[in-house]
DNA sequence: AAAATCTGTTGACAAATGATAACGGAACAG
DNA sequence: CTGTTCCGTTATCATTTGTCAACAGATTTT
């Protein structure tokens, strides 16, 4: 269960996880299980946990005021699923995170993170590459969504992550790309024409 | 010169910066003028400085296949001004940035940095504070861009940033939005009637 | 098994935005 | 001072995208 987290994490530093430190965040990182359509994260509520999936998929997005969705985030295993405003500052989140398959995820809370990260210096190390590389992507699609047309960021998505395609419904993608699942459906079907 | 970076500094962490180490960032950091339209950084090259702006404004963008620039950052006094991805990696940048007015800033080399870091503890905590500052603006950005119309993300950018309609160009707050300079100019005439 | 829901598609029309061109005034450079 | 560039606006027309509605097939629920 513990595995995929110490490989990711170690994934991203130079030193490995001693083997007591390796036991210290199995104690802390809960297993917890979330099936289809149930919420991790509600609207409103202040986001208590970070969440390592450790398989599954989940999603995470606002409602409006006509009720629509926009999601903001996909995620499958190997990701990190909070809002991380709401769990640092412990303000009440604007979005809402649920599971799309059966989802299994190590959870910890905010004091147990601090705790942990004093315990373990090289997790500083892990926080930093993992930061910079959450800020190479939101510049990425940042850029993306100023310059270029729903088609391009279509086929940038679907090059990127080939898997999400399998994984989601077309709707979920087209709301997560910013368009309606009716674009999304003339878009593709145009693609292929060509 | 250097004071408005101590203080920046200082604003984000838990502990000020001893005299001493207030010495050592002031011999790191290096001043250097940057006129009105000079590059900082230009695409293809690698981004070998981080400049923190002491006064002035500049801006960070793409030029695509038809010359049209995509301006994907504004910045201003008390903003750092670099293209992180091509810093930390040492690969070619994508992104152009130049200054729109005479501007004021204190630069610093990678390895300059990374000793800095070293010899001053508490920049770690700084550098954190300052991560996820930057996480939480760009999912903020990210969210607006696929939620909300284009007179919406005006008025989201005109009441965060007033100060930046009064020191940018209307067409360059159109390229940050997204959008044609001729929609902002229309948008901004509806809302006047409205 | 039957009913309800979900998913993807398509058509017709409306709304938003882009592309191009033209214009006047302001700012700037020689 | 004078010519040039830059900036914002407006008009017209084309393109993209959204909205609403309907439909069929698949999946889920009862």
């Amino acid at each position: 269960m513990h595995e995929s987290l110490i490989k990711y994490i170690n994934s991203y530093t130079s030193t490995p996880l001693a083997d007591s430190e390796i036991e210290l965040i199995k104690n802390t990182f809960a297993p917890k299980k979330i099936r289809k359509k149930q919420y991790f994260l509600q609207e409103g509520q202040v986001c208590k946990f970070s969440a390592f999936i450790v398989k599954g998929a989940m999603r995470q997005y606002t409602v409006d005021d006509k009720g629509v969705e926009h999601i903001v985030r996909l995620l499958i295993e190997n990701w990190l699923a909070v809002d991380r405003e709401s769990f640092v500052m412990l303000t009440p989140s604007i979005y809402n995170i649920d599971a799309w398959e059966d989802t299994d995820v190590l959870i910890i809370t905010k004091p147990d993170s601090m705790d942990l990260f004093n315990q373990i210096p090289v997790l500083t190390e892990w926080r930093e590459r993992l930061d910079e590389h959450h800020a190479f992507a939101a510049q990425k699609r940042l850029s993306a969504s100023i310059s270029f047309s729903a088609e391009k960021r279509y086929s940038d998505f679907a090059s990127t992550y080939p898997e999400f395609l399998q994984r989601f419904p077309q709707h979920m993608i087209a709301s997560y790309l910013g368009i309606t699942k009716e674009t999304l459906s003339r878009l593709r079907h145009q693609a292929v024409k060509k």
